[in-house]
Order: C-alpha cells, then structure tokens, then sequence
DNA sequence: AAAATAAACGAACGATCGTGCTATTGTCAA
DNA sequence: TTGACAATAGCACGATCGTTCGTTTATTTT
C-alpha cells in the first residue's frame, strides 16, 4: 500500500466525520486541511477538485455503510433472520454511527435532491441500491414461507426506509431517549403485517392486495 | 403596513426559494441581495445577523406550511376526515411545495440535527409541533370512533412522519413517478391498521398492544 | 412643506472559499 | 546509493463570505 493510498484513506476517514455533522457542503479543502494536517494544496492534489472529493466521500460513506451494516448480515440465513439483523444494525447504525454526526446518507438525500449533477447521481445510486437490497431481504423471506405470498416488496423497502428516517428525526434532531423504541415498534407492526398467516403471532390478518 | 415589513416579506419569500434548492448553508447573502434587488448591506440591515435571517426563514417555512397544510383541513370534521384531507395536502406540499426545492423544514432537519443552538431548537420545534398536530389528529379520531380505542397516537405520528420522508427520498431524490401511489398506500396500510375493528374496510383484525 | 425617522446604498474590512502554479520534500526501484 | 517519480508544501489569484461604517435617499410624521 503506497504512501498516496494511505493518505487518501486518511483524509476520506477525516472527511466523513466531518460531512456527519457539517454536511456535504460544510466539507470545505481548508478544515480538512487543517485536520488531516496536510496542506491545502497537498490535499487538494489528491482529488483534482472539490466535486471529485466529494464523490469520493460519498462512495467511502457507502463503503463504510456495507462493512458496517450490510456485510455482517450475509452469514446469517436468508430470509426473517437476516432482514431482522439487518433492521437491528440499521438502526444502531442512525443511532450512532462510526462519526461524531448522523448518517452522512441520509443527510446528503436531502441536501443534493434538487441539485442535479454527478453528486446527486452518486447519492440516488446508493439509495437504489439500499432499496433493492431490503427488497431482495424482502423477497427472500417471502420464497422462504416467513412472509406471505403476494407481499409487495417494494412497498416494504419504502416503508422500511421511512422507519429509518423518522428515527434519525427522532433519535438526533429531538433527541428522545425513547426514540428507539419507537423504531423498533413501528418495524414490528410492518413485519407484523408482513408475515404469513400460519406464523402470524399477533392473530391479526393481513391485508394482501 | 410600512415599507420596511412589505421590503422584509419579500426577502423572505426568495430566501425560502433560495434556501428550498439550496439548503440552510446555500443561503448566502450576497446571492439573496442579488436575486431581491437589494444590496447586500440594504438586506442585511433587516436581520443584524446571517443567524436572526437564518432563524426567520425557518419561521416563514413553518407560516407557509400552515397556511397551505395546516389551515385548509382546520375546516374539516375532527377525526379521520381531517386527518386523510392532512395526508393529501401534506403529500402535495412534499411532492410540489410552493418553492423550486423540496420542503425546507424536511432538509433543514437533517441539515441541523447535529449543530445545537438557535437554528436546531427552531426546527426542532417546528417537527414538535408538527407531531403534536398529528398526535391530536390521531387522538381525535379515536375520540370519534374512527380509530380503535388504545391506539398508540405518539407511534401513529412516527409513522406518518416516516413516510413523508420516504416520499421526498422517491419523488424527489429518484424522481420516480410512482413514489406517490407507495405513499397512499403505506398511508392505507397505517390507517387500515388503526382503524376500529367494526369498520375494518379490509377485512383484518388490528394489532392491540 | 419641513423636520424627523426609516430604509437602502457603496465601499471597505478580514477571512475563507476553490484552484492554479512552482519548488521542495519524501519514497521506492534500479 | 543514486535517479526517477510521487507526494506535499508554499504562495498567490480572484471570488465570495459575513459584517461594519458613514452617507444618501425614501418615507413618514409634524
């Protein structure tokens, strides 16, 4: 590993904590700069411009997101366990994740939603793909018996993906202590109504349309 | 009304456009005095600071939404009537606020949820607020035998919250044409699951904790 | 109409923004 | 160990940031 990768990876680290808390567009060259220790002109060498950086940020926050919160729940088996571990490592990821701010996803979501360009582009690909991940989870559980035929899966993701919104609401702009609980509640009804009669195990039916 | 409200007002209104595109941070003054017709020191006189200016757009994004969301349904029989005319609007007012961008306090949230001070405690309590009218509106229609008794309002809020954010992440950031009819019906789906059982349009039993 | 007050302007400030250069330092292979 | 090259620093640039000040122009009141 070359000194130049090193030090890229650094600075990318150093980056997303300080998108977590400032935004995409508080992340100027100079307070990097300044906390990476380089100089501005020696970290700015690294990335051509202030766009390209950008980029570069919010490819790593995907990456941190996968080794964080995606990769872990690959061993488990597919179907309800998996899509369990996976909602539980979500939601302690938006709780706290590995910056002292909130989901630098979330955030740059709506930040850039009506910007179009390379960066908008780059944040609507990772929420596709966040998307098609829980649909594919989805899916599995329902080739698996635990979810009902006839599950729309799509549905569940964006209804899954609103969970996780209102709790960063919740969680970090209120600040409720019992926002979690809120979370895990509002997971349990959708899975709740997800599953398949046989394993219903709040006695209710479910709507199938 | 003198000349230095009306003068204020309409600063107002452009840096709510301004800041729907662009966020908190993209409120420049300079850009706003540019966009007003004003000079950047004329506009700056109104607010004494970049923060009091910030502080009353937020207040400003919270008039507009009352005025549009809020006060329509104000007419309206309390309970679900009210309640489904408020999921209509709101859904409107996220797909197509009266702004180029996308609904201001939605970005501000997430803009602000880890910088304390002035700007976060405004915005935090406008989504108080905002969950309280939910709250109430959940509560009143349990009160009118719309919604089975024991509901949980608080969650019911949660929940409403969650999809509009979904909505904005579908219809906005990937701009897929069908992100309002997955809005409806997560919508259906929690209202379904809320409502008494004696007028369960859907033919399921709820979930009573 | 004159006096008093409010509103807006123009110019300047120090700071920081992103971005070019050139020079210097450091790293790695021959 | 030297030579090639990658990595970083230093400096400067035009632009823009928020802010202050004194002046000038509108508006309102007397």
């Amino acid at each position: 590993m070359s000194k130049g990768v090193r030090t890229r990876a650094a600075i990318l680290g150093e980056a997303l904590s300080l998108m977590s808390t400032d935004g995409l567009s508080g992340l100027t060259i100079g307070l990097l700069a300044e906390r990476t220790g380089l100089s501005k002109s020696g970290l700015f060498a690294h990335f051509g411009s202030k766009e390209q950086l950008q980029v570069a940020v919010l490819q790593e926050a995907q990456a941190c997101f996968t080794t964080h919160v995606i990769r872990p729940v690959l061993d488990l088996p597919r179907g309800l366990p998996r899509l369990e571990a996976f909602a539980e490592g979500w939601w302690a990821w938006n709780r706290s994740p590995p910056f002292p701010g909130g989901c630098p996803i979330q955030a740059a979501s709506l930040e850039l939603d009506d910007r179009p360009g390379p960066l908008r582009d780059e944040i609507a690909g990772a929420q596709r793909r966040l998307r098609a991940f829980i649909r594919q989870g989805a899916a599995m559980a329902v080739a698996a018996g635990h979810f009902r035929p006839g599950l729309d899966c799509t549905l569940f993701a964006f209804q899954m993906v609103g969970i996780a919104f209102a709790q960063t609401m919740t969680c970090r702009l209120l600040g409720e202590p019992e926002g979690l609980d809120f979370v895990r509640r509002a997971w349990r009804v959708q899975v709740d109504g997800a599953l398949g009669t046989s394993q219903n195990q709040t006695g209710e039916m479910n709507h199938v349309e």
